[in-house]
DNA sequence: GTCTATAGGTAGATAGAC
DNA sequence: GTCTATCTACCTATAGAC
């Protein structure tokens, strides 16, 4: 009875398991995969560099479950930011707003997602692909919805707000703007009309 | 005489800091500078790892003479480009266009700037901050030459072209849109008038 | 200018005690 | 779950022969 529940769950003790995702996310975030060593993350939760392969098969496993929580967790932000928004605008601005703050000031895990990806050599790099697309689906069918016209439009909006927020964890300093300064910044400056 | 002239085309003798700079941008933008060895890079123009410290103080300098030949290049190729352009919006798509040919066909070394700077470790790396500083010096001045208004609305318009040009490797396929379409492009959805 | 050989260190990962 | 101890492999860098 207690044991099914503890497997229903998946993850039942084990805190450290989460300790070592965070540490990991930050690692990776500060000084990259190749930059982190295994005994550095597990210092990082007060353990020895062998106990991680308890929790872990190997350094890449780690990084690939860093990035699938990074994954899981803007999705759910963005998602639900923009259920609120009734305008096709009002809800590219609420994504916009969730994407920045996510990767600016909610943690290390969206932007380990956002650079780590093309280290990875896996044969599993492709899923995280296919997820990081699955993601940018959302922005994809957001500015469809803005109808500015042909499909090459679309697609030169979305690689320039994609790629200007993305980029922004460069240079965004904490006493300046905020994540919704930045993003409603941004969208003022582009032209979103049908002509 | 045969041997003689493949001497002279493929290895014009001892200048092999040229070819050891060109593999080291290479490798650095492909596996990043922690991912890649010394090894690896000896291994690409002929030599043994050794033989590297013949030409280069370090890994570390290896990676500050990239960054600095990356810096050279845009900066001419970009400066020579808006000479010829008459109009503030002339000159900065003129701008836009160098920029994007360098990084996504110009070759590695313009990436290695773009995306290795924040992994260095050394005392010098400010005077490599700096002098990519100096470079976007560039384009805030044609930014400021558009007369758009306010300060606050020039930076974010900067970050916003610089954002959307730099993250453009990410996505770029040369078989899709030419790095001169993709600055067009970019530059037609921002709204560049003065009100 | 490049070689060989090697120093000296650190990496990821495993085995078995507790 | 975590430890210690260790394996194997690779790393940057140096020294001296050629």
């Amino acid at each position: 009875m207690l044991q099914k529940k503890a497997i229903l769950n998946a993850q039942p003790r084990s805190d450290n398991r989460l300790n070592l995702l965070d540490a990991a996310a930050l690692r990776f975030c500060a000084r990259g995969y190749d930059g982190t060593s295994m005994r550095d993350i597990a210092s990082d939760v007060g353990i020895k560099a062998g106990s991680i392969y308890y929790h872990f098969e190997s350094k890449t496993e780690l990084l690939i479950a860093v990035h699938e929580e990074g994954i899981r967790r803007i999705t759910s932000l963005v998602s639900t930011a923009i259920v609120t928004a009734n305008t096709p605008r009002d809800r590219l601005k609420a994504a916009m707003i969730a994407h920045l703050q996510e990767i600016l000031s909610g943690g290390d895990y969206a932007q380990v997602v956002i650079c780590e990806l093309p280290r990875i050599d896996d044969p599993r790099r492709r899923r995280l692909i296919d997820a990081r697309n699955e993601y940018e689906l959302i922005f994809r069918n957001l500015i469809k919805d803005l109808g500015i016209g042909s499909e090459i439009k679309c697609s030169q909006l979305r690689f320039l707000i994609m790629g200007a927020m993305n980029w922004s964890p460069m240079w965004f300093n904490s006493d300046g703007q905020s994540p919704e300064e930045i993003a409603i910044g941004f969208l003022d400056l582009i032209t979103v009309t049908t002509d």
